[in-house]
Order: C-alpha cells, then structure tokens, then sequence
DNA sequence: ATCCCGAGGG
DNA sequence: CCCTCTGGAT
C-alpha cells in the first residue's frame, strides 16, 4: 500500500482532502442511470443549479429513453435552453436517448467504450456515469479537477487526459471517484479560478500554490 | 467581464 | 492544435 502510493506529500493532501468532503457526491438530481446521464450532458459550461432547474422539469416530461426518444428536437430545445450551448446538448440527448432505446433495451451501457460511442459523451462524462451511476472506479477530470489538482502538485499536467492518468497513478481505484468530488468541491467552494480563498483553506500549510 | 462538473469538428 | 456552441448567475 505505502510503497505503491510513495508520494508523502500526494498522501497527505488525498487524506485530507477525502475527510474534509467525506459523503459530499454529486448535486446533480436523478432517479435513473439514464437520467444521470442525461442531466451530465446537460452539465457542461454551467452549473449543476441551472442543471438541475431544467431536469426537474425535463425528466417529470419524460422520465426515460423512450419517452425522449419521442420528443422532437423542438420541445426539448424549449426545456433546456437556460443551460446554455442548448441546441448541440438537444440533439445529443435526442439522439443519445434514440441510442440507448433501439440499441440497448432502454438500459444505460455499462461500458467506457458503448457510453463514448453515444452523442456528447466524451471521456469525462462516461466517468461519471461509470463511477456514480454503477459504482466502476473512474476519475473524471473537469476545470475544476486540472485546476485545483496542478495548485496543489498532485498533477502536472495541461490536459485532462494527463491529469487523469496522473491521479489514477497515485491512488488506490477505490478512491479515484471520492477524489474526483472532493476536488471538484474544492474547486467550487475555495480554490475558485480567479479568487481562490487561500486564507480559509485547509490546505494551505501544504499548498504550494498560496496567493 | 467572467465563470459554470465539455464535446465535436476543422 | 484551434474554434464554436450558449444562457444565467455573480
């Protein structure tokens, strides 16, 4: 265990940061996988509040596959337009929706590669539906996630690929998804992008970031 | 003005 | 690598 994870100081700010935000998962509101999904597609480039408003409204409309599948670009363009880049994020989840009703029974797949076939879902989004919706270890990499974890040296990296890979190698699969939200949590709440609140976050002895 | 749990296309 | 898509909150 300590010699497959050496890095004293990677260790130090996980366990923190895992116990600081312990039982904090996602905000987004679903009572499906296919729900889950759709309402991550939805995610994109704003925040989980404004996800929330549409899918409450969205999902009471049609709760599943089918019932999208049977909706026209139109209607679902009118539902979700307050999230923003509404017009590619209807079509995705239309055809998405048509996907996994002809294709897969109606049934989320549970796979990286079926999910990353679907339209608007790129490697992020199958992460979190992988980890949230069937508990397969993932580690999905956001703004917030490269962000916070460049300030605090657990990565190094300018993509979200290389981000990802560079976590997944200093924790235990169990862990990626726990570290996921704690990071993104982090990100939202103290280490923002333009004013982190350095003077009230708990990492800042072992932050080399600190403004 | 800037940011919000990105993805697809050129 | 770059660009575009987009409304709402702050």
């Amino acid at each position: 265990m300590s010699n497959k994870y050496p890095n004293p100081h990677a260790n130090k700010i996980f366990t923190a940061l895992l116990q600081y935000y312990k039982g904090h998962g996602t905000a987004l509101r679903f009572s499906t996988t296919f729900q889950l999904l759709c309402a991550v597609i939805l995610s994109a480039q704003t925040n989980d509040n404004q996800v929330n408003k549409i899918t409450d409204k969205l999902f009471a409309v049609a709760s599943d596959s089918a019932a999208l599948a049977a909706m026209s670009l139109e209607q679902i363009e009118e539902l979700i337009k307050t999230c923003g880049l509404y017009k590619n994020k209807a079509r995705h989840l239309q055809q998405a929706a048509r996907i996994i009703n002809e294709q897969y029974g109606g049934e989320v797949p549970q796979t990286r590669e079926e999910l990353e076939t679907l339209p608007g879902v790129g490697r992020k989004t199958a992460s979190v539906v992988l980890f949230v919706g069937f508990n397969i270890p993932a580690l999905p990499v956001d703004t917030h996630v490269l962000r916070v974890a460049n300030r605090l040296a657990l990565a190094d990296s300018s993509t979200p690929a290389g981000t990802e890979k560079q976590l997944c190698a200093q924790l235990a699969p169990e862990l990626w998804g726990d570290i996921h939200h704690a990071l993104i949590w982090h990100g939202r709440t103290i280490c923002l992008g333009r004013k982190p609140q350095c003077a009230k976050c708990f990492l800042r002895q072992d932050c080399p970031f600190v403004v």
